[in-house]
RNA sequence: GGCGACGUACCCAAGUGGCUUAAGGGGAAAGUCUGCAAAACUUUUAUUCAUCGGUUCGAAUCCGAUCGUCGCCUCCA
């Protein structure tokens, strides 16, 4: 069956044709690591991982690739202000290193926690730097750079395409209307390749080129890297859909001017989590992290549900009302599918072998159109409440769906073992004695009780079951 | 100022010309179960798709206008 992908190239959904049959390149723009990562940016990551699976689901053998931004990226794309970890270097006192290292960690926990395969290969800018210095070259040799006072420039000018994937108005462009850009620069669009170490200070990143010490421009890296893994010309390229206008503009723009060839065949953008006040934001401050959430009393995959929930084109607006909704969903599923699983078990028949074509083709015609992980939810919704399937059936439909959802339906779900004081189980202990006794009065009495010692008490056949109530 | 996206039930949300007098989930109500609860399960819950016009045999889906929300052109997924 084929895959529908929207291309942003072009803005319409295309028949995805890979480069080499039966195999996928993708190159994800990844974290910078000076502070932690946002849900919104996971947001991101969880619709390339959506997209990924997809892939492997249909048999394609992916080839990921994700940068690691270590260095670099400048307070302002407009090529001004401080290297975004050199000033978190000076906010923490650690040093670049140390910060690359710790928000690196952080970010691999997370993705974890919210079951992203991890790429085939995570890529630091760091460790490429000579890989940039030889695009720089290229580029160089073949006169598409300049230099000012503060470093090398990319002139844009000199493409007659340039901006076509964001249908770019150059004229329209307000460049420096809320900061001042550098009178240097001879287009409003060009961007730096190589900037150069302030005279009188000592970067704690900073590197030897033949153009003076300095550190590489923010957008070279994924050109630099994406070409070294994935070759000049490549399938998949996503990001968020603010990387548009000026970073993955700016990688066509150098790739294609330094290769001659085409850079990549289909780009694709998620858009959005949003807050009440507008786009999340990490240079606003506080922000919403995974952690934030656990906190809170929801699971990482009630979030990896939530973005399930709403096509990755369309802005999502987040608040504590729709993650508590993701959250009953998820749980009901889970419970579901628990049921489904241990019926399976105890009922054998011959259909336990087959995977019933019809459901299994509505959940591939789903997720093979441009990613349509609503309509997918639903399809497993529908095989949940289908009287004509076997448990077995329901099993293995649910088994083959989740390695392109990875909520992990396909392992058994126990609720978390928690550790119950002492005395409130003399307590639970108490009632179920009462119970027996027909003592309906004590035992509701004691029930209350717990609820204001914060445990809530369910009845089972034989016994009951104590939890601690999360608020 | 330029560019772009979006507006479907109480909430989230799929559908983008006839198969749909609109999937799925949350919530709510009723029922089953239970000493009572809770959970679970079953059923019900939009003649209607921001508004107003137009195109068409046929529109939530196409076109135009209006209203509203938001994003980008600073950093940003």
């Amino acid at each position: 069956m084929d895959i529908i992908l929207f291309n942003t190239l072009g803005r319409e959904k295309q028949v995805f044709k890979p480069i080499i049959t039966g195999k996928a390149g993708l190159y994800t723009c990844g974290p910078t690591v000076y502070d932690y990562q946002h849900i919104g940016n996971f947001r991101t990551f969880l619709f390339e991982d959506f997209l990924k699976r997809i892939l492997i689901y249909n048999g394609y053998d992916v080839t990921h690739i994700m940068n690691i931004t270590d260095v670099g990226h400048l307070v302002s794309d407009g090529d001004e202000g401080e290297d975004k970890m050199e000033k978190g270097s000076a906010r923490t006192g650690k040093t670049v290193w140390e910060i690359a290292e710790y928000y690196t960690k952080h970010f691999l926990e997370d993705a974890k926690a919210l079951n992203i395969i991890p790429p085939t290969k995570y890529t630091k800018a760091t460790d490429y730097i000579n890989e940039q210095i030889d695009m720089i070259k290229c580029l160089d040799d073949k006169g598409y750079t300049y230099i000012t006072s503060d470093g090398v420039y990319f002139d844009t000018s000199k493409l007659n395409d340039y901006g076509k994937l964001a249908k770019l108005d150059i004229e329209g462009l307000e460049e420096g209307s809320r900061i001042q850009f550098s009178t240097e620069k001879k287009n409003k669009t060009d961007f730096a390749l190589w900037k150069f170490s302030p005279r009188n200070e000592k970067r704690q990143m900073e590197w030897e080129s033949p153009w003076g010490k300095g550190f590489p421009g923010w957008h070279i890296e994924c050109s630099a890297m994406s070409r070294k893994f994935l070759g000049d010309t490549f399938d998949i390229h996503c990001g968020g859909i603010d990387h548009i206008p000026i970073h993955h503009t700016n990688e066509i723009a150098q790739s294609e001017a330094c290769t001659g060839k085409m850079f990549v065949h289909y780009w694709m953008h998620g858009a959005f989590l949003e807050e009440d006040s507008g786009k999340m934001s990490k240079s606003k401050g506080e922000f919403l992290r995974i952690e934030t959430i656990i906190k809170k009393g929801y699971a990482p995959l009630d979030f990896r549900y939530l973005c399930l929930g709403t096509h990755y084109r369309k802005r999502l607006l987040f608040s504590w009302e729709i993650l508590d909704q993701a959250k009953a969903a998820f749980s009901r599923l889970k419970l579901n599918v628990q049921q489904i699983r241990n019926d399976a078990k105890k009922n054998f028949d011959q259909r336990d072998a087959s995977l019933p074509k019809e459901e299994k083709e509505k959940f591939t015609q789903a997720v093979n159109d441009d990613l349509n992980m609503p309509q997918a939810i639903a399809v497993l919704w529908g095989v949940i409440r289908n009287e004509n399937l076997s448990s077995a059936e329901k099993k293995n439909l649910i088994d083959s769906f989740d390695r392109v959802l990875g909520l992990d339906l396909d392992k058994d779900n126990k609720t978390g073992d928690e550790i119950i004081p002492s005395e409130i189980l003399e307590i639970v202990n108490e009632r179920i004695t009462a119970k027996k006794g027909k003592d309906f009065k004590k035992a509701d009495e004691l029930r209350g009780k717990l609820k204001d010692m914060g445990y809530e008490i369910v009845d089972k056949k034989d016994g009951a079951e104590v939890k601690k109530i999360r608020s």
